[in-house]
DNA sequence: GTGAAAGCGCTAACAA
DNA sequence: TTGTTAGCGCTTTCAC
């Protein structure tokens, strides 16, 4: 913008925007008591309150939040760092932290790292420096240098997805070996014995497989024939996985997939080349997609709640951004096989 | 009348936290000095530098961007509105937004108004609050209030998915009435003559719609059969919109879907009832959504591309927010009818 | 209920 | 290249 408007000595710093001061001096009181018309407005008169609102309105003004947060040192912004938006199980965490945290007027700011995680560090640093009310991360953390700055931080944390001893403040998630562990008695129960795992090579993923591995072995199942993917896992990628297992001759009657995107693949092409799901093959998914129900046939998977996982979060966030001490710090919140047409 | 602060009684405030202060002092410069060998390490002396960064290394500095944002007036923030994250076609949008902002040193903030709008203009006022440095919207702006605001704000804004010839600012979109005219024009060429429609509720589906059901009437071909859905759409409206669409006796051999999702329902129901697709009905879906192309059969659908819209929406922004002008407001980032094997 | 003064932590402007 | 000064726009603290 070209300002000529510069009639004395320095110039005009500022966005030139309409500030409280502006507001007060219309309305004729002083700028702490606009700023109370606005913040507190049962502290304040009815008269000056209605004098300020209509300055207000007469004005389009719209508070400068980053001022009121450098001054009050709360920013109602909240951060969440999720290794990527793909994938429809985080997205779903995200959309219910963001609805829930909006419902109590904070924004969300969002960071995604990748599943490498070495970007994780920088992107901490950038999002510590806007100093948020609390910072939601996707898994545990791992870092030490992560986790001695978040500590240091003094910012408000909740780790998802997973479960750990030593969080690092706050925890909402469940447990990944407890997964693996069921789906091994699920397979057992109905009688399946020759199993297969298709999975992404993400940690939680792989805390799942080797712990549906151990039980396969630990129920006399034999060895459980296993084709790793990267994450995020892809519908092509369960296409390619069942391929190869097939291919390797051995025999399959059960798969567990680490997510429905894989599972729905496996089912693809096991239709593609006759194979009956589920009767020569049983398929297992994770997550719970929105569609798995729908799909034909209808997808047996392990449901979690992301959307729990999110207002939890939320909630946890909000109630230290308030000033309350959370007393039970770590949210279990569980898991549900659903059986479905696929096994 | 200048009076020097003694730092008396007053309780302290702030929030306790390094500051660029203390790391001054630590390492025997001036603040702005080391504010300079922060920013503009360039600009400063190797042996100043040297000593900031033992300095910020040795107490654990973060920079306040809240407080750097209110002294330069730039945020290095951006927000992004979306209806929603479900779905996977803004998803896409978001992803490639966060990551071409993180490459560039800014945050993206995250707003859902959901499908009703009616959330977009108290959202809008918490956004502009924020002060960032340029805001992406879904869709094009129509609340007039919203748009005064907007406008009035200042902040670079970005409408994005649609065209319009009257732009708020700028704009990275394509056109859904020219999407609707070539899907009719693509049955029409294949042979096909007898049309259907399942089409979600929202104004860029019933564009798309709208301009499709014209082209047919323009080609000779009879009332399309339309089925409308609420948005967000999903599989399962997919399917029940197929049942519903054979139900009505009327013939049908191409169905244009305003979603991949709802396309993958349709397929998913015709195979359910032994309907051959492509050979009885062909379908076509919207969007590109990742696992398309390895559906069975492979689904044809209308390319565009999200991560584009993502990337230039980035730039547009990056561009304003470093005083650059950007001379063409109006990007047409276009589509393609990619024809795979469900038609 | 209202106000004056004093910062929050940083950077723009100006000066040396 | 470095420093001084004066804010950015708001809210805290303290006083009336």
């Amino acid at each position: 913008m070209v300002t000529t408007a510069s009639p004395s000595r320095r110039a005009r710093r500022g966005s030139g925007a309409v500030t409280l001061h502006d507001v007060a001096r219309l309305a004729g009181v002083a700028p702490i008591t606009a700023s109370r018309a606005v913040n507190t407005p049962e502290r304040v008169s009815e008269d000056v309150l209605k004098r300020v609102n209509e300055a207000i309105a007469s004005t389009g003004y719209v508070p400068n939040r980053l001022a009121g947060s450098l001054a009050s040192t709360r920013s109602r912004l909240v951060a969440a760092v999720v290794p990527t938006l793909s994938g429809p199980i985080f997205l779903a965490t995200v959309q219910a932290l963001t609805d829930a945290l909006a419902a109590q007027g904070y924004q969300l700011m969002l960071g995604q790292t990748g599943y490498a995680g070495s970007r994780e560090d920088d992107l901490l640093d950038a999002i510590i420096g806007r100093r948020p009310d609390g910072i939601v991360l996707t898994g545990v953390m791992h870092s030490a240098e992560s986790r001695r700055r978040l500590e240091a931080s003094g910012i408000p944390v909740v780790e998802t997805w997973d479960l750990t001893d030593q969080p690092v403040d706050m925890l909402v998630g469940f447990s990944h070996v407890e997964v693996g562990r069921q789906v091994a008695a699920f397979f057992h129960a109905r009688g399946r014995r020759a199993w297969a795992l298709v999975s992404g090579d993400d940690e939680r993923a792989r805390r799942r497989r080797t712990a549906f591995e151990a039980s396969a072995q630990a129920l006399g199942v034999g060895p459980v024939l296993a084709k790793v993917v990267p994450s995020p896992t892809t519908l092509g990628m369960g296409r390619a996985a069942l391929v190869e297992l097939l291919a390797s001759g051995q025999a399959v009657d059960a798969v567990f997939c680490s997510s429905d995107l894989l599972a729905l693949g496996v089912m693809t092409e096991a239709r593609a080349r006759g194979i009956d799901v589920p009767g020569q093959l049983a398929v297992l998914g994770f997550g719970d997609i929105d569609f798995a129900a729908d799909l034909h046939p209808a997808l047996s998977t392990v449901r979690i709640h992301p959307d729990l996982v999110g207002q939890r979060a939320a909630a946890f966030i909000v109630a230290r951004a308030e000033g309350r001490t959370v007393s039970e710090k770590i949210v279990d919140i569980g898991f549900t096989i659903v059986e479905r047409a696929s096994t």
